[in-house]
DNA sequence: CCCGCTCAGTGACTAAGTCACCATGAGGTT
DNA sequence: AACCTCATGGTGACTTAGTCACTGAGCGGG
């Protein structure tokens, strides 16, 4: 279990973990430090779901949330993680477009967080340049992500994917807890499909494979393979 | 040809073709009017590249502007489109972010717009809420709209898709000029499955085929299979 | 020890994308 | 008119990916 608040994260002292904040202005520090409310969530918590109304924008300082789709069949894909120091983009496209949630967010680890309500949020984003980059900045990266995904899902094959999955998910030849279905979901296809390709990679020399857990042999092959017509 | 600049288009009259920005208060429209350049582009017109670096921000007045992604080996996908009224949310998020586009973006009409260089629109951001919301309600909009993309590419059909796509570009069982090629790029899949799946519809009477020309035959029709398992 | 569960393996099939190639037709040239 | 060229689209054979239905292996709790 990860530890939810870091040392220096004490009740006013959690800004300066985020870097990208640090250039504050002391008003909108102060706004900040007076409106924003600590979070703590468990691993697992259903942040919100697709038609849910948004009512606080979020920071994430420590943890991860994993956004997804889900498709109408079971079917799901991870659009992106926010993780320490970024925030929801989604939840701010929903605050400011008042529009619902089109995707689920989930907490993967235990995550800490501060909220804000639509008034201080907007109150801030009218006061603070510096917060303005920071919220524009993080839509600006997570558009940026999308692209990339809508690029690799319309034109990449599997096999890059999940030989690309791989090098993120398991970076230095460690044993891994990750399960086939857990690598579709990450790529938006069938566990079948990645059953069938992770065993075609252990008879490679690439991975080795145990029920529940997953060891990479060969980052450099599996690097390659990844690089291989990959658009 | 479209007629570029209406007749309420004036030197100082385009403000009011844009809704959303009427409600400007009067420094922020007076320095919008003072720094935004008219601009007239012809069909065809590349504005930028995958690498390129960005330099103006630009809203369009009346035309459309296809943005679309380009794989490695010459399959496209066409990521959204800017029409009247709304801005180019990549060249936004280059702007903000300092990143280079990492898509490319053609005039498909004659185009009409307004530039605005960065330090003006930081101004114009700074300034006045209404503009703000504009340009982040943008955002939103086009967010949401990538992620359906990726819904629609990870997990729909492209029977479904395709439907879609006719119901899209050829709303009243007119004929219109469409070939298979660009519903192909439309979608971000190959030539010859759209030929194929168009054929099938030729079949079940849904549509009728020519030479670089296509008509709709039965909407309704066409609507049933778009819903039928899309997602 | 058995029950029930998650996780993975498999074969047969369908859908989609790829490749190579040909046929057609429209427009311009001579 | 005859010709050429090029964009368009048709086609078969093949590969890759996704679906479906089912089997079996490991693992923990009662």
């Amino acid at each position: 279990m990860p530890r939810l608040v870091a040392p220096d994260m004490t009740e006013t002292g959690w800004l300066e973990a985020l870097p990208d904040l640090r250039p504050l202005d002391e008003p909108a520090r102060a706004l900040l430090s007076r409106e924003a409310a600590r979070v703590e969530l468990k691993p697992g918590t259903v942040l919100f779901r697709p038609g849910d109304v948004c009512a606080n924008f979020l920071i994430v300082l420590a943890g991860s949330v994993r956004v997804h789709l889900l498709s109408e069949l079971g079917r799901e894909i991870v659009l992106y993680r926010v993780t320490a120091g970024s925030t929801c983009i989604l939840t701010t496209s929903c605050l400011i477009g008042r529009e619902d949630y089109s995707a689920e967010g989930v907490t993967e680890t235990a995550v800490s967080a501060v909220a804000l309500a639509k008034p201080a949020f907007d109150a801030l984003v009218a006061a603070s340049p510096v917060f303005r980059d920071f919220v524009f900045h993080g839509f600006g990266t997570r558009l940026t992500d999308l692209m990339r995904l809508v690029s690799e899902v319309a034109f990449g094959r599997i096999e890059c994917r999940l030989a690309e999955a791989l090098i993120r998910h398991a970076p230095v030849g460690g044993t891994v807890p990750l399960t086939h279905q857990v690598l579709a979901t990450e790529l938006g296809t069938a566990r079948e499909v990645v059953s069938r390709q992770l065993k075609e990679f252990e008879r490679l020399g690439l991975v080795g494979l145990g029920r529940g857990r997953l060891e990479v042999l060969d980052t450099a092959g599996l690097r390659d393979l990844a690089a291989a017509a990959s658009g």
